[in-house]
DNA sequence: CCCGATTCCTGTAGGC
DNA sequence: TGCCTACAGGAATCGG
């Protein structure tokens, strides 16, 4: 599923085929995504040229004359930049055809994708006005995660994956970056030390860094063949290894819940 | 404000 | 082998 490293990727890799491209046409054959696309999309983007593709959070920003396009891949969506128009498969949502001869091609099995045009400032947009700050930017460390979290009582895992603390740490990675730090995920938030916080944030740094560097392995077969196989999956010292043995200390690999979202970690390591 | 539960959806893993 | 159910997950939103 496209996670931050993916987003990220996708980003990279179709950005050069948009950038000074006119919209000429946009077909939309499924219109009931994570929240309806407007009829009006066709007419807001068409003529239109592309100046920019940006990303916040988990949202690409595709910025065309007097409004943006505020995307979202959900768990299932891909973007795919197309040589040349080709019949729709299922799943394939959204077209837009552009004046350079491609075509940008919105696929997502599962519709929890999402497609807005808006003319204000994408960043004062409800969805993107609350989001916490890039865990790849400045003003990400472990104070900040300190600093919000005291008094808070739910999971620290839970906490980091609230995208108004910081974003773009799915279930994933959560798991991941607490397992490197050496924090079991089901201590309060608030029971974290200022210095483990510290820890905790260059470890999300690293293994979203050491993802977007997987990342481009999927960049090359993207206008072509399919989607993301689990080239990840072989890094994982965690996510659904449960009772595997721990790469660190042998022990056991557990899993629990925490907030509907299966958290997996070791025992003895984390505490 | 804070936090846990619910909701959207469909491909697929697992059980029988 | 095949059917059926449970589960997976991002994140908005609801309810307490």
């Amino acid at each position: 599923m496209p996670e931050l490293p993916e987003v990220e990727t996708t980003r990279r890799g179709i950005e050069p085929w948009l950038l000074g491209a006119r919209v000429d046409a946009v077909a939309v054959r499924e219109r009931r995504l994570r929240w309806p696309v407007t009829a009006r999309l066709a007419r807001d983007l068409s003529g239109r040229s592309v100046e920019s593709l940006e990303r916040r959070a988990k949202y690409l920003l595709m910025t065309a004359g007097d409004g943006t396009l505020i995307m979202h891949l959900g768990m299932s969506g891909s973007l795919r930049v197309l040589e040349a128009p080709r019949p729709p498969g299922p799943h394939d949502h959204v077209d837009l055809v552009l004046s350079n001869g491609r075509m940008l091609r919105f696929n997502d099995p599962r519709r929890f994708g999402a497609m807005l045009w808006t003319r204000r400032d994408p960043m004062r947009h409800p969805l993107l006005r609350h989001l916490g700050p890039e865990p790849l930017g400045a003003e990400f460390d472990g104070d900040h995660l300190w600093r919000l979290s005291r008094g808070r009582r739910a999971a620290v895992k839970t906490f980091i994956m609230d995208g108004r603390v910081v974003v773009g740490v799915g279930n994933i990675y959560a798991s991941e970056a607490l397992f490197r730090s050496g924090i079991d995920p089901r201590r309060a938030a608030g029971r974290v030390s200022r210095r483990r916080y510290g820890v905790l944030a260059d470890s999300i740094r690293e293994v979203l860094a050491a993802a977007i560097k997987r990342g481009g392995t999927t960049l090359q077969d993207f206008t072509g063949g399919d989607g993301q196989p689990g080239y990840f999956a072989q890094e994982l010292n965690v996510y659904g290894r449960e009772g595997d043995a721990c790469r660190s200390c042998g022990g056991p690999i557990r899993q629990t819940v925490l907030g509907q979202r299966s958290t997996f970690f070791c025992q003895r390591c984390q505490r």
